[in-house]
DNA sequence: GCCGTTTTCGGCCCGACTGTTTTCAGTCG
């Protein structure tokens, strides 16, 4: 798909528009675009110039400019600004505290083109000779030079998650503090997020602050006022920290939880309607009346839109369905009543198969799927055909003595390079459910990553695809696949796609999920359970079908066991 | 550059903190 790539030229295009000093809402238009076309969902080359014009942000010059670049690979106008303004500019803007007016300085006065020529003059203490530039900022370029250097820019949810709520624990045991959350990217499930944004209330902000700049494991106080400040932890990411009165903490949740497009549209709806937003609350434009900001609710009450639940907020479209009161009634955590990919000892899970049945049940759930490796995959103690009768016998002995929880006999079995499967089909049909993954030969070629996947698809014993894209959020990209094809091939077959709630899978991931909907794919969340604890995932991969807007009835695990055998069974419904 | 329950033209979100300034521009979220 092209859609990043054309995502990221209107990214630049804005970025250089801003260094050039234009029209700042002519920039704006480039980067919401940006954004609608990366949550697109499908491929851009496939839609027709009418349907673009349909895309809320992109009017007629801009899906002129899609049309150009699908057919000659290039946009003139990004050409001509990289003639005026070279490109290596960008790069500078992702020094923090740099800027488009300072960067167009340092190019117009030393020929400013990258972070290398950057760091000299600031070193030679030339930038100081520049108006409005003195010692400290140039100090400050020297360590936001530093600081890209050292760290990446965004980090898996699943690693900063677990900071953020010690961070939490830490501000409430020792701060004086009252209500507080963690807000910002984080509350809405982004798979990955820049930075940590606590919000809270407070009678004393300034002791507040005292102790939050003042934490272990901080690196740099990076600044500090009386009602928002942020510090570098030592690991390497922001924290920011927001405290208002109590009368105040839902509108500031509200605008700290964004997204910022989020909230520039919430903001457009009250001027539209004589109020004003901020995060002190909302209030009536003539005379000033607050109308609401103790409760987030109240924000959304006033402006008379439906409660939009976080993991939504991202401006594609929910602030419309929600003016229609219209929003889907995501899948929730509750209805979730089994884990259908499950590891344990007898290949490379921690606990015992009883373990996991009382793990489980004690976690709420109805059933779990058995789903040890197959014999291919040495490394994970994979399962020979002869172990695996030997299971299925254990399952049924266990179920015969459990009251009230289902163990059903599953594999996680290997695709194999050429799309074969790793057991023999007559032990496939003696399984309950079959989970069928990738875990080698990722470096094949698109084509025939596609075919090893539809001829899995395509075998009548196969229930779910696991771990799909085969990404590690920051670890290992996800090896190219023709999805179109997938989802089409997946919807055919009664195939269902799993949503691997493992904080680094995180696939399916959410750009496909809408599509995935719209063909009637049937979904699975699953925790790819190893270990003690694992269990509590499923709320990371509960997240990503809400960002997908999947809804109870979307997702087969929310059925119990009798449905869902009955659901995934492909053989009746051919 | 987009868009329309005021508008096909004239609007387009709002505030905190920093550094360099004697009143504010730049950056960030």
């Amino acid at each position: 798909m092209r859609n990043a790539d054309i995502a990221g030229l209107f990214d630049a295009l804005a970025n250089l528009l801003e260094i050039k000093g234009e029209n700042p809402f002519r920039i704006r238009a480039y980067r919401r675009a940006a954004l609608a076309i990366e949550s697109l969902g499908k491929d851009i080359a496939t839609i027709s110039e009418e349907d673009l014009l349909a895309i809320p942000g992109i009017g007629k010059d801009l899906a002129g400019k899609i049309s150009e670049y699908l057919k000659s690979g290039k946009i003139a106008a990004y050409e001509h600004l990289k003639q005026e303004l070279p490109e290596g500019l960008l790069a500078l803007l992702n020094v923090p505290g740099l800027g488009p007016k300072t960067v167009n300085l340092l190019y117009r006065e030393y020929h400013v083109t990258d972070i290398d020529q950057l760091e000299k003059l600031a070193r030679a203490h030339k930038l100081s000779k520049l108006p409005g530039i003195k010692e400290k900022t140039e100090s400050g370029i020297l360590k936001g030079i530093e600081m890209i250097r050292r760290y990446a820019s965004r980090y898996p949810l699943g690693k900063v998650l677990p900071m953020a709520r010690e961070i939490k624990e830490y501000l409430q045991a020792n701060a004086p503090v009252g209500r507080l959350e963690i807000a910002g990217s984080i509350r809405r499930w982004k798979e990955t997020v820049r930075d940590i944004d606590i919000i809270c209330t407070a009678t004393d902000p300034h002791a507040v602050m005292k102790i939050f700049t003042a934490m272990p494991d901080i690196k740099q106080v990076i600044m500090k006022g009386p009602t928002k400040s942020s510090v570098l932890t030592t690991f390497g990411i922001q924290v920011d920290l927001r405290v208002v009165d109590r009368e105040s903490f839902g509108s500031a949740i509200a605008y700290f939880t964004g997204s910022k497009e989020h909230n520039i549209r919430l903001r457009e709806l009250a001027v539209r309607a004589g109020l004003k937003l901020n995060e002190y609350g909302i209030f009536r434009e003539k005379d000033d009346k607050k109308l609401g900001g103790r409760e987030e609710e109240d924000i959304y009450t006033v402006l008379g839109l439906q409660f939009v639940p976080p993991e939504m907020r991202e401006d594609r479209g929910e602030i419309e369905a929600a003016q229609r009161h219209a929003l889907p009634q995501l899948v929730e955590m509750r209805d979730i009543r089994g884990d259908l990919h499950v590891h344990s000892a007898w290949s490379d899970g921690t606990l015992e198969i009883e373990e996991l049945a009382r793990h489980a049940a004690e976690h709420g759930y109805d059933y779990i799927a058995l789903t040890d490796h197959s014999q291919g995959l040495g490394v994970a103690r994979g399962l020979s055909e002869e172990r695996l009768r030997d299971q299925i016998a254990a399952v049924n002995a266990l179920n015969r003595r459990l009251k009230g929880f289902r163990i059903l006999s599953g594999t996680e079995v290997n695709i194999r390079t050429d799309g074969t499967l790793d057991f023999d089909d007559m032990l496939l049909r003696k399984l309950d459910i079959v989970v069928a993954s990738v875990h080698s030969g990722f470096k094949q070629s698109k084509e025939r990553l596609t075919q090893r996947i539809l001829r899995a698809m395509e075998h009548p014993q196969v229930s779910i695809i696991g771990h799909i894209s085969g990404r590690l959020i920051g670890e290992r990209d996800a090896y190219e696949l023709d999805m179109e094809q997938v989802l089409d091939t997946a919807a055919r077959t009664h195939t269902a796609l799993e949503i691997n709630a493992y904080p680094l899978r995180l696939d399916l991931d959410e750009t496909y999920l809408k599509t995935a909907r719209e063909k009637k794919v049937p979904i699975v969340i699953s925790t790819d359970f190893h270990a003690f604890g694992q269990f509590d995932n499923i709320r990371y991969g509960v997240a990503i079908a809400r960002r997908g807007l999947l809804e109870k009835k979307d997702v087969l695990n929310t059925l119990p066991s009798s449905g869902l055998l009955k659901k995934l069974a492909k053989t009746s419904l051919r």
